[in-house]
RNA sequence: GGGCCGGUAGCUCAGUGGCAGAGCACGGGACUUUUAAUCCCUUGGUCGUGGGUUCGAAUCCCACCCGGCUCGCCA
C-alpha cells in the first residue's frame, strides 16, 4: 500500500460494527487505550510573564490527551491550575520603584503592571495565557486559582500533613534530589504579616497548631525580607506549600490521574521525582501518569523571545496558524525533541504540505507515498474545534502554501479568483477563512524566512549566466518573441495576450513549450521556472520586456567545457 | 557529573526481530494554454562506531563516539 489509502474503509462504515481497529493509532490514542476508568488530566503554570510558543507544546499535548480519552469514550476532565500564590521573582516587568516592594510577594497580590485592566499581576498574565490557549483550541473545563483555593481551607489538611511529616520531606529531598535542608526547615512558606512577602519567609517550628516563621533579609537573592518573625496558624490562605509539595497536594485534592510535564521537570532527581516521592510518602497516593515531553529547538538552539532574526517566537506564530501549530506539536511523539529551522529553508511550506497531506488522507483521498500511522487522529487533534466534523473539515479545499507564496509575488493577480479556479467551484466561508489565513502566513514567510529560491524578482540587469546556459534555439526564440510582440498592432497588454503570443511563437519555432518558458524565466528571473509567464510579462513595462528579450537573444552562449 | 532525545538516501523523517522505505531535492521522459501544475521512470544508504544475543539485528543487550537539550538554588 505504497500510494494511497486504498483498502481503507470510510470511518462511517467501520464504526458501526467493528469492535477492533485495523489501523495503528497515533501516540495519544495509544495512551488512551492503556488507561482504565475516569481520568483527570491536569497541568498548572505560574503566571509570571508572557508565554512564548516554545512553552505551548505542553498544553497542546495535554489537550490532545484529553481529546483522545474522550474519543475513546472515557470519562475525562481537563483542569488547568494557576499557581498565583507563587512569589514574584522576575523584575523585568516592574517599574524600578516597585521592585523593592513587590519582589517576593505572591503574584496574586502584586498590582497589574499594565495598570487598569486586572486586579493583579497574576490575573493579567494568566489572562494572556488563557487567551493564548483558547486561540489554540485549548479550553479546559476549569481554571483553578491557588489564591482562591487556599482561603477555602481545602489545602489545610495537606499543609498539616506536610508539617507533621517534615522529617520525611527533608529525607526525600536528601535521598531523591541530594538537597540537604537544615533540621529545622519545614515545607511551608508563610505570607509575612508585616511586609506581605512569601518568597522570603522560612518556617522553623511547628507546634501542631501554629508555625514559627522568620522573614529573612537574605533568604533569597532576588527579594529582600523585612526581618519580621512570629507564630501564626498557617491555614486558610496565610501560607502556601512549596512547589513540590503543592504539586503533589494538587494531585490529591483534584484526583489527578494524568499529568504531562516538560523535560526540565522530568529529569532524574528533578522536580517530578521529588513530587512523586512526596505524593507516595507524605500524602499517601500514587502520583499520576507522567507523559514527559521534549522541547522544541529552533536551529538547534532553545526557543526564545529574543533570538536573532526569524527565530523569535512572535515571528514564528505569524507564519504558522493555530491548526498547523497544533499539528507541529502533535505529530512527533511527545518524548521526541524537535529541531525546527524555518530560516532560509522550506520547513514552513513543508509543514503546511504535511498538514494538507494528512487532511487529504483523512478525507479518503489518495495521497502520494506513505503516511504516518494514526494520521486520522493526528489530523483530528490538530483541528481547533474539538467537536469539528472531521470528515467535512478534512475535505475542505486548502490551497498549497508555496503556490500562494508564488501568486502573492506576481503583480495584478486576484489570488482568491485563482484559487477558486483551481478548486473549480466557489470557496465556502470556511475555505475563504483558510485562504486568508494562509495568505497572511505566506506574506509573513516571504518577508522573514523564505529562501532566495522562493523569491521571484525580475532582475534589473540581464542574468547573463542563466541566459548563457540556454540552447541556441531558446535564445532565438526570445528574439522571435520580441519581434512578434513589436509587430502586432499594439504590444500585448494583458496576461492572456502575452500567454497566447508565447505559445504561438513557440509553435511557429517548433520549440517545446517547456523549453520556451524556461528561456523566458532565464531572461527575466535568472531561474529555470517561475510564475505564469504571460501575466508576469504583462505586469512589466512593455519596452523593458522587448529590450530584455532582444538583449537575451543576442547574448553569448556558454563556452563549451572541454571534455 | 546525572538525565532525556537524536544519529537511517543530498534534505526532512518513517521503520521495535524477517528482502532497507517515503516525501522533497537531483537526473531522464511525457504534456499545444493550471507550466514552481500534472503524469511516468531512474539515481541514490557500511542504518554513528565496536562488540554481544539470534537461524536472522536499523530493530534486543553492553561499551563507546558525535550532536543537542535539560538538571543539580527557586518555581
Amino acid at each position: 500500500m505504497a500510494t494511497s489509502t486504498m483498502g481503507r474503509q470510510p470511518l462511517s462504515e467501520v464504526s458501526g460494527e467493528a469492535p477492533r481497529r485495523h489501523e495503528p493509532d497515533d501516540w495519544a490514542d495509544e495512551l488512551a487505550a492503556g488507561v482504565n476508568g475516569p481520568q483527570v488530566v491536569n497541568d498548572s503554570k505560574t503566571p509570571s510573564g508572557t508565554v512564548h510558543v516554545g512553552s505551548l507544546r505542553g498544553p497542546v499535548i495535554l489537550d490532545t490527551i484529553w481529546r483522545a480519552l474522550r474519543a475513546r469514550g472515557i470519562e475525562a476532565h481537563l483542569l488547568y491550575g494557576v499557581d498565583d500564590l507563587d512569589p514574584m521573582d522576575a523584575q523585568a516587568l516592574l517599574t524600578p520603584d516597585a521592585i523593592d516592594r513587590e519582589m517576593g510577594r505572591p503574584l496574586a497580590h502584586v498590582p497589574d503592571p499594565a495598570g487598569d485592566c486586572h486586579e493583579s499581576y497574576a490575573r493579567h498574565f494568566a489572562g494572556i495565557f488563557i487567551e493564548t490557549f483558547r486561540g489554540l483550541g485549548i479550553v479546559p473545563e476549569r481554571y483553578y486559582w491557588m489564591s482562591d483555593i487556599y482561603p477555602t481551607g481545602d489545602m489545610d489538611s495537606y499543609i498539616r500533613a506536610a508539617l507533621d511529616r517534615a522529617q520525611v520531606v527533608r529525607a526525600i529531598y536528601r535521598r531523591v534530589a541530594n538537597v540537604q535542608h537544615p533540621d529545622t526547615w519545614h515545607p511551608l512558606s508563610v505570607i509575612c504579616e508585616s511586609c506581605g512577602k512569601i518568597g522570603t519567609t522560612i518556617v522553623t517550628k511547628w507546634d501542631g497548631a501554629r508555625v514559627f516563621y522568620e522573614c529573612r533579609e537574605t533568604l533569597v537573592t532576588w527579594a529582600k525580607g523585612c526581618g519580621h518573625s512570629g507564630w501564626v496558624a498557617p491555614f486558610g490562605g496565610r501560607a502556601k506549600l512549596p512547589w513540590n509539595l503543592e504539586w503533589a497536594a494538587q494531585w490529591s485534592l483534584l484526583g489527578v490521574t494524568i499529568e504531562p510535564c516538560g523535560k526540565d521537570l522530568s529529569t532524574a532527581g528533578g522536580s517530578r521525582d521529588r513530587s512523586d516521592a512526596i505524593a507516595r510518602e507524605v500524602f499517601e497516593r500514587e502520583p499520576p501518569l507522567n507523559v514527559p515531553y521534549e522541547f522544541i529547538n529552533i536551529g538547534g538552539k532553545k526557543m526564545s523571545t529574543s533570538r536573532g532574526r526569524g527565530a523569535a517566537a512572535h515571528e514564528i506564530v505569524e507564519v504558522i496558524p493555530p491548526e498547523q501549530l497544533r499539528f507541529f506539536f502533535l505529530r512527533p511523539k511527545p518524548n521526541t525533541a524537535v529541531d525546527f529551522e524555518p530560516n532560509q529553508t522550506d520547513a514552513v511550506p513543508r509543514l503546511f504540505d504535511e498538514f494538507d497531506r494528512f487532511a487529504a488522507a483523512t478525507a479518503g483521498k489518495p495521497v502520494r507515498g506513505e503516511i504516518a500511522p494514526g494520521f486520522e487522529g493526528t489530523f483530528r487533534y490538530s483541528l481547533l474545534d474539538r467537536d469539528a466534523d472531521v470528515a467535512a473539515d478534512a475535505a475542505l479545499f486548502r490551497p498549497a502554501f508555496s503556490h500562494l507564496a508564488l501568486l502573492l509575488q506576481i503583480p495584478n493577480v486576484d489570488v482568491a479568483a485563482r484559487v477558486e479556479a483551481e478548486k473549480g467551484s466557489p470557496l465556502t466561508e470556511r475555505e475563504t477563512d483558510i485562504l486568508n489565513e494562509r495568505v497572511r502566513a505566506a506574506r509573513a514567510w516571504l518577508a522573514t524566512y523564505a529562501p532566495e529560491r522562493a523569491i521571484v524578482a525580475v532582475r534589473e540587469n540581464l542574468p547573463a549566466d542563466a541566459v548563457a546556459a540556454l540552447a541556441d534555439d531558446q535564445r532565438q526564440y526570445l528574439g522571435a518573441l520580441a519581434d512578434a510582440a513589436l509587430s502586432t498592432e499594439a504590444t500585448p497588454a494583458s496576461g492572456e495576450a502575452w500567454q497566447d503570443l508565447i505559445f504561438a511563437v513557440a509553435a511557429e519555432a517548433g520549440l517545446l513549450n517547456g523549453r520556451a518558458f524556461a528561456a523566458l524565466y532565464a531572461a527575466f528571473l535568472g531561474r529555470t521556472n517561475g510564475p505564469r509567464a504571460g501575466w508576469l510579462l504583462a505586469s512589466l513595462d512593455a519596452g523593458f520586456v522587448t529590450d530584455r528579450l532582444r538583449t537575451a537573444a543576442a547574448a553569448a552562449a556558454a563556452p563549451q567545457v572541454p571534455a
